[in-house]
Order: C-alpha cells, then sequence, then structure tokens
RNA sequence: CGCGGGGUGGAGCAGUCUGGUAGCUCGUCGGGCUCAUAACCCGAAGGUCGGCGGUUCAAAUCCGUCCCCCGCAACCA
C-alpha cells in the first residue's frame, strides 16, 4: 500500500536465531545451530516468495551487520552506565541447563524434568530498564497512538503499572554458547532478546551508514504478534530510550488465525493448511479473503468454508460478476467503448458521491491498519454498483434506445470497476491488472494516492470479458442447478462430535505371566478426598491399604466430587514409583476407564473385598 | 482471582473509549429483474445486546456484582 501510495518503503523482516531453544533443536538433530536456522530460514523465505509479501530486507541475526551493530550498541550502554554487573540468583536445573523462578519451584524441582533445582548465584551484566519505567509510561501517555490496538496499549500501562525490574542481558558462554559474544567481557553472550530487538536498526545501518539510517528511522510501523508486544513495548522501547534513539512511531500487535471448532486436531480432522487454499483458489483470493475476515488486531477463525463463502459473496457475486455483467452488454450495443459524459442520473450522482467517501475512508483504514475496514468500505461502492446497474437498467436503456443515458452508465459501472480495482490492488495485486485489462486500460495504474473518481479515459475500448473470480461450487449451487430445493446443509456443516478419545492403541506384543505379575494391584478403600488448590482435574487422596494408609493424587476431580468417593473401594498400582505432583507426593495409581460420554469410570470390586487384598 | 480473549437475531462479526432510532455479511422466507459467474436488486421474519443491581430524562455503551464460554499455562502417575 505504501508503495502504491508513492512513498519511499522499507519493508523489513528476518529471523531471530540465537538462543537456547534453538541450541538444543540443533543439538537434538545433531546438526550445529546456524545449519539448523539455515534449513529454516530456507523455508521462511520460500513462504514469503510463495504468498508474494515483497520485503526489501531479509535479516538474520546470524549476519555480520547484526552482530557488529549488537555489540556496537552493547559496548555504548555499557560506556554510558547504563550496563551494570551483578549476581544473579536462581533455582537452576543442571540437566534442563535453565534457570527457574521461585514461584515456578514452589517444591524445589525441575517442572520439566521433576529432578530437583539447586539454587546458583552468578555473575550477569543487567541493563537499567527500570530506569525508562516513569519515561515509558509517559510517553505512552503523551502519544496514544503508539501501541495499538487500544486494549493493547491499555494492557502495556497494566504491566508498567508494576515495579520494573532491571533486566539480566548476558548469558554465561559455558551455559549457552550460541549467542553474540559481549564486546566488553569475552565470557558471555547476549540474551536473545536484546540481541533480536536491535535488528530493526542494524538492519537499516545502524551503526555503520548513518545516511540510510537516518532516512530510515524510526520505523512508521512495527508490526508484531500479540504475543511478542510486551518484549517490543517494554525492553524495545527503553533500550531505544538508553541508546538515546526515537521510538517506532507506531507498534501494533496482530491477533491470530484460530482454526474454528478450538485447536487444530488431527483426530477431530479440522486440520486445514492455509496453504492449501493457496494452491486450490489461488494466492489473491486467500491474500483477500486474510485481510477481510479478519478485524486486524484481534484473533479470527479460518475455515475453508468461510473461505469459500468470502469467496462467491464478494469476489465471485457482487465484484467479478459486476465486471462480467457490464463489458458482454457494451460491446453488444456499443462497440465495448466507453464515452465519458457529464452525469445526468441522479443515481450517477450518488454513486460519485458514495466513491469519494468511500475513497476518504479507505486511506483512513489503511493508515491505521484497519484492513477490514478498508475492504469494508470498498465494497459499499462495489455493491451500489451493483444496485446502480438495477436501477438504471441499461438493457432497457439499449433497447429504447436511450444511447446518452447508456454511455452514462456504462461510463460509471467502467469507471467504478476501475476505481474499486485500484484500492483492491494492494490486496490483489496479480488479479488487479486484469480487471484493468477488461475495461481497456491494459495494465496502467493510476498511483494510488493520485486516484480519484472519473479518470477513465474517454474512448476507452473494453475487450470481451472472462471470469476472474469463477464460483467455488457447493452443494447447494449443484442441487440449484439440478432445480432442486436448496439442501440443508447446516446438519451436513455440524461440527463432527468429539469422537471419545479413543482407547489406548493397545500392542500387540504379548507379556509373560512375570511381567504382569510385577505390577502390584491391590483393593484399598478411600479414607480422605479433597481438591487439589488451583488445579481442576486433580484430587488428593488418602487410601486405607489395611497395613498402610497412602496418600495419592488423582486426576478425576471432573468426574468425581471428593465426598463420594470416600468409604468407597477402589484398585490401585500399589508399586509404583512415587512422584510429586502439583507439589503433592503420589504414592500409588488409582485405576479408571473412560465411558462412552468421555467420563470416567473408577475400577471397583463387584462385591466388597479384601482392604489391601492383592488383585490378579 | 494463574495469564489472556469473549458472551449482540440461526452462523460469523461491527458498534462499547466519545450513552440517545441495534448495524453488516452469510443463511432462511417472499418478491423483482433477466445484462451477468443460478448472479444481481427489493422486501420480510428473527435480537429483553449473558444475569442482577446502580447512575441517568435516556444504558449494548458508564459503575458494581455474579454466571458462562474459549485459548494459553499447570498438573491427567
Amino acid at each position: 500500500y505504501n508503495r502504491l501510495m508513492g512513498r519511499e518503503v522499507r519493508f523489513l523482516t528476518g529471523s531471530d536465531e540465537h538462543g537456547q531453544k534453538v541450541e538444543q533443536a540443533a543439538k537434538a538433530k545433531g546438526i550445529t545451530p546456524l545449519q539448523h536456522t539455515d534449513s529454516l530460514v530456507e523455508k521462511f523465505k520460500a513462504l514469503w516468495t510463495k504468498l508474494d509479501i515483497t520485503n526489501d530486507d531479509f535479516i538474520r541475526t546470524t549476519e555480520a551487520r547484526h552482530k557488529k551493530g549488537v555489540q556496537n550498541a552493547l559496548a555504548l550502554l555499557k560506556e554510558r552506565g547504563e550496563i551494570y554487573e551483578n549476581e544473579y540468583q536462581g533455582w537452576y536445573c543442571t540437566p534442563c541447563e535453565r534457570f527457574w523462578t521461585e514461584k515456578e519451584v514452589p517444591e524445589k524441582l525441575c517442572p520439566d524434568c521433576k529432578r530437583p533445582v539447586e539454587q546458583i548465584t552468578e555473575k550477569n551484566y543487567f541493563f537499567r530498564m527500570s530506569k525508562y519505567q516513569q519515561q515509558l509510561i509517559e510517553y505512552i501517555h503523551a502519544n496514544p497512538g503508539f501501541i495499538r490496538p487500544e486494549n493493547r496499549r491499555n494492557e502495556v500501562l497494566g504491566f508498567l503499572a508494576q515495579p520494573l525490574g532491571d533486566l539480566c542481558i548476558s548469558r554465561p558462554k559455558k551455559r549457552l554458547s550460541w549467542g553474540i559474544e559481549l564486546p566488553f567481557d569475552p565470557e558471555y553472550v547476549t540474551y536473545v532478546w536484546f540481541d533480536a530487538l536491535l535488528n530493526y536498526i542494524t538492519a537499516i545501518g545502524y551503526p555503520d551508514h548513518p545516511e540510510m539510517f537516518k532516512k530510515f528511522w524510526p520505523a512508521s510501523v512495527h508490526l508484531v504478534g500479540k504475543d511478542i508486544l510486551t518484549t517490543h513495548a517494554v525492553y524495545w522501547s527503553t533500550m531505544l530510550m538508553a541508546l538515546d534513539l526515537p521510538l517506532p512511531r507506531m507498534l501494533f500487535a496482530h491477533g491470530w488465525w484460530v482454526s474454528a471448532g478450538g485447536k487444530m486436531s488431527k483426530s477431530v480432522g479440522n486440520v486445514v493448511s492455509p496453504l492449501d487454499l493457496v494452491e486450490k483458489y489461488g494466492l489473491d483470493p486467500f491474500r483477500f479473503y486474510l485481510f477481510r475476515e479478519m478485524v486486524f488486531g484481534a484473533d479470527a477463525q479460518f475455515t475453508e468454508e468461510s473461505f469459500i463463502t468470502r469467496y462467491n459473496a464478494d469476489l465471485a457475486n457482487d465484484y467479478g460478476n459486476l465486471c462480467n455483467r457490464m463489458l458482454p452488454m457494451m460491446i453488444k450495443n456499443r462497440e465495448g467503448v466507453f464515452h465519458k459524459t457529464a452525469a445526468k442520473l441522479p443515481q450517477t450522482l450518488e454513486v460519485e458521491a458514495l466513491a469519494k467517501s468511500v475513497l476518504s475512508e479507505y486511506h483512513g483504514a489503511m493508515e491505521n491498519l484497519l484492513f477490514h475496514q478498508a475492504l469494508e468500505r470498498v465494497w459499499d461502492l462495489i455493491r451500489r454498483l451493483n444496485k446502480y446497474v438495477d436501477e438504471t437498467a441499461p438493457w432497457a436503456l439499449a433497447k429504447a434506445g436511450k444511447t446518452a443515458e447508456l454511455d452514462e452508465v456504462f461510463y460509471t459501472v467502467g469507471e467504478g470497476v476501475r476505481f474499486v480495482t485500484h484500492l483492491v490492488q494492494p490486496f490483489m495485486p496479480h488479479l488487479a491488472p486484469k480487471f484493468l485489462e477488461q475495461l481497456g486500460l491494459g495494465s496502467a495504474f493510476t498511483p494510488l494516492h493520485l486516484v480519484e473518481w472519473g479518470q477513465l479515459p474517454d474512448q476507452t475500448r473494453c475487450t470481451a470479458p472472462a471470469p476472474l473470480f469463477p464460483r467455488i461450487e457447493t452443494a447447494r449451487i449443484e442441487s440449484l442447478k439440478k432445480g432442486e430445493k436448496p439442501a440443508q446443509h447446516a446438519k451436513a456443516k455440524e461440527k463432527p462430535a468429539e469422537a471419545a478419545p479413543a482407547a489406548q492403541p493397545v500392542s500387540d506384543a504379548l507379556i509373560e505371566y512375570d511381567e504382569f505379575m510385577k505390577t502390584e494391584l491391590a483393593v484399598a478403600t478411600v479414607v480422605t478426598a479433597e481438591k487439589v488448590e488451583n488445579a481442576d482435574k486433580l484430587l488428593k487422596l488418602t487410601v486405607d491399604l489395611g497395613t498402610e494408609t497412602r496418600q495419592l493424587v488423582a486426576g478425576i476431580a471432573l468426574h468425581y466430587k471428593p465426598e463420594e468417593l470416600i468409604g468407597k473401594q477402589v484398585v490401585m498400582v500399589k508399586n509404583l514409583k512415587p512422584a510429586k505432583i502439583r507439589g503433592i507426593v503420589s504414592h500409588g495409581m488409582i485405576l479408571a476407564a473412560q465411558t462412552p460420554e468421555g467420563g470416567l469410570a473408577l475400577v471397583q470390586p463387584q462385591k466388597p473385598a479384601q482392604v489391601g487384598c492383592r488383585v490378579k
């Protein structure tokens, strides 16, 4: 859009490649981190090409220009006293090689591997982030358009209402080598966020190409996912403040596409690869769908069905068909030539007035990244044009020989198509030119900022049209064609009932009797039962085994109330290794089976059995 | 009170900041037109805007409170 508006654009994207996760993933594959990211980057780039994303640059944080910029910034901040050395204390799990916060390890066990964590102290470097907290709050208040959408801005302000600590920006090399070395301490690398965020400036010439840097910084728009808003709004902003650099003009957090019907799941059968739609229906309609269907900034649901609905209604019926219904008529009656005339019909004036207001609202929406709104306005005009054709009934005008009026109508519709095609071009760069060709304009686009109503030249001669958005045939249309009543397809589209999770796959391998006998099953009586705090599914039970009582935790709280369990006999695995669940020791496991409704049924002796007796 | 999002006609959403006839698309029903990709145009049905309370002349919108749903996280021994 900005390019079409005649602006000089620097569209940057890239990849953040350092850090522990990357190092671990590479290690697991037995390749170097760089080999690992190389292959990922290749995939990203191929994807952008496929989607016709026209980024001017793609920066990788492993590139020399980036490393140099990061080290330069670090050195500068150190020199200015914005970075200091301090002890870092935390709970560390050696096998997992990671720190946990006090809160994360209430029982001093690693949440990942359950092994004990140890409190260790190590030297690290810290960035004086807290120093800028107040300044940042004031900045956000003073620049209401900085963080968008607005609810996100409030989220950030909420975050900043809490005391902000300083940011630990280093990792000792002995724990993590995959990173950028600190210029002032070769034993350390940079914390990945501190490294990655700087890409926005290292990619545009910081610090070696000041003329380029000056030209493109501050960025007009930072577009980020909603999940990384805080890092950008807080870490990055304070880093820039410390570096004495201006903040980006806008930080926009976009939402996520979510698959309808909850999480994508193979067993539910709702896995859709968006890219399949590109293969099936083309890139432009796909791009259109993405921008029209999503309220930009919020999450949106993605389904092939909604894509098809959108495509047929907006593209095939409204936009494509508008062009297609008029040109043949014009070829038949006026040799396909547009005659520019002064508007006389009241409907023509209405269309012109609408076009003008649509144009300004369109630009307003686009400047604010409200793409769905921009497209909505454009479609207001497209619908008005279809209505206009009905109102003026050019086929009747032709019969009556009213040539002047006929020319006015043809011109208005032709100009309408030209006009909306320009507005839609950022979304559909490949099909938009074809509309212009059909109108007889070649592919001579007017720069977007110069587009106005009435620029279709007099005497333009159109070409014979062919549908540019052929309808996607659905069952409903099929049946209409056969003259049947519309099928009640609501039923067919119902979400497939979530199949009760299949029984655990049973292995074919047979076991020896001895092996089974290793599992000691026993009858126990539930003595006490209570809910585990802060856990939805867990109950803490004590059971009587005759010779002893045991404490165990069972994930059955959704199906059994504590009080209904007390006094019941259950079957438990007696010789299971104890484990801590949610910090509570669980020594044993009680048996239950799934019911057809997806509930749980505890396994119970059919008649009262001897407590503690072995089950076999 | 773990974090976050949300509850508006059958479906998906806008409107909520800046109170004042509840709007859009799809779907349904009826009609029109016949130029077109069975499309387009018109009309209708359908909503106590999650519940309750409050502020106000006036509440989807502001305040309070409760309920429910969905992601993520944490446990499913």
